[in-house]
DNA sequence: TGCAACCCATACGTTTTCGGTATGCCAATG
DNA sequence: CATTGGCATACCGAAAACGTATGGGTTGCA
């Protein structure tokens, strides 16, 4: 059974004739007649009623007519479908992202990938520190948020832009009347820290921090993410340095002030396995560049 | 955009490797890996990721795949149906039938029908006398219940019984005292006819057995249908002389007997296009032979 | 009645394309 | 480092399709 057989037969059922279907097939009219000739064979009854004045569908030829152009046209949107998707202009994109940048930065992404790549179905996923890396090479999402880079051989990355750390405290701290906190008052107060720096980089960007620093903060309770931080913090429980986008969604009750003398910053990232190669990256790293300007 | 690629592209898809692939489809390793390439060519994209452990499915070529099976199994379903349709195993049967036929026939040859031929779609169209030709030729009905038999040279009959004739009379006739009636005794009594022969050759069959028996019945009134003529008989208006079969479903108050002396009789036959040839139709004689028998 | 036009079918030679065999390349494995 | 497993490439023989030329039947007009 073969399509372009197909193909044949219904441009002859169409026009009623060998010869104008030949026409429109921009092919010659014996060989068409042959084909014809040949699915009929392939069938095993006649398809056609050969009239004096053309042909004529036979019922069985209206059976097969009906699913043959259906067939026909699933072909050919099979293949502009596949064309579409590997176009970027259809398809599926399956954002990761971690939680500390769902709120600074969602609200912005989500309308611009709308208007970047209409047609292409968006789901997003949050993902933890100690997931995400699993997440994007199952390929359970194409594209993941992270902050900072996933370190990884067959991970790509693309920086796009940076967050420089603060301090997060609740409103009733000394420290939460000075405009920024120098890093010396940090001496000795407690900690709330996210999980060591194998699994969560970030850590080890705070751990620097303090070295340098030559700061001691005794660490007060381990959270997994930045939200149970925040409710530590609001209990009083300890400071957390964290990256400014944090402030954004966090609860009442706890302000955020500058570092001063630390210049760090995390960077902010996409990431993706090398081997996809789907257009939408590209396109999702522009819409995520232009939500981040805004931060 | 060719079938047989497609099957290859499903069957490499569904095994996700070109050697598995190559063995399900009874075919070297080799020329299935070009054929695969080939379609992505026409494409335009990939559709595979190549790893070292077999192929994996790109998004462009999960678009594809969907439409991809659903059209091939479209391609088979309507070889199929077309070879069902040939063999009256599908399909649709429309089958006309004169009105007087209608009462004594249909009740058995619906059912018996069904029985023969399930899976076929069936309607029924009443024919008139006048257009019965038309309708066979036209191909709106494909098969004809008529009496008698059509004479054209594009249509084929089967003759499947006949019909003796009868007198029908209203109950009070006092002709209705007899248990047959002599040809004698319609000598001068009031006649309702049928269309005259061009229109409805059953009508001639009357006037040839009168003739013969050297009978003269004025024409009361001329109708176009056997039950319009029943109607004018209850009415006292003639007398009738139709085939047996009209006995079933006339109305309360009219009688019928036989006409001593008078072995004439109508034939019964079914009628189609000589280029018909559909399998039901010999199944549809069956069927109508069976429902004739028992009358 | 004869001739031209129309339409489908058949025949044959040329070209395209497909499938098989042999072989190469790469990565993973022991 | 050799072996294995898997896909890709090269080349050749075979099958199928296309085009041209032609036959045969019917319609329609002179």
């Amino acid at each position: 059974m073969d399509l372009r057989r197909l193909r044949y037969f219904v441009a002859v059922a169409e026009t009623r004739s060998v010869g104008k279907a030949a026409e429109r097939l921009r092919m010659a009219q014996p060989p068409l007649s042959v084909q014809i000739r040949k699915l009929e064979a392939e069938i095993g009854a006649p398809l056609f009623r050969r009239g004096t004045r053309g042909m004529d569908l036979t019922e069985a030829g209206q059976a097969l007519l009906a699913r043959a152009s259906e067939a026909l046209a699933l072909a050919v949107d099979g293949a502009e479908a596949a064309r579409a998707v590997a176009a970027g202009k259809r398809g599926r994109l399956s954002v990761g992202y971690m939680f500390v940048l769902a709120n600074a930065m969602l609200p912005r992404l989500i309308p611009e990938l709308r208007r970047s790549v209409p047609g292409v179905d968006l789901d997003f996923a949050e993902l933890s520190a100690s997931t995400r890396e699993a997440r994007l090479l199952d390929r359970s999402v194409t594209v993941a948020l992270c902050m900072p880079a996933i370190n990884h051989p067959e991970i790509q990355v693309a920086r796009i832009g940076a967050q420089p750390f603060m301090l997060a405290m609740p409103i009733r701290s000394p420290l939460a009347r000075l405009g920024a906190v120098p890093m010396a008052r940090l001496q000795g107060r407690p900690l709330i820290a996210l999980p060591p720096p194998e699994q969560d980089p970030a850590s080890s960007a705070v751990a620097a921090l303090l070295r340098r620093h030559q700061i001691v903060m005794p660490i007060a309770s381990r959270v997994e993410t930045v939200h149970s931080a925040m409710s530590l913090v609001l209990a009083g429980e300890g400071l957390a340095i964290v990256p400014a986008c944090a402030q954004l969604g966090a609860p009442r009750g706890i302000v955020f002030r500058p570092l001063r003398d630390a210049a760090d910053s995390i960077d902010i990232a996409v990431c993706w396995r090398r081997d996809s190669q789907s257009p939408l990256i590209s396109r999702f790293i522009k819409c995520a560049e232009k939500a981040v300007a805004r931060l």
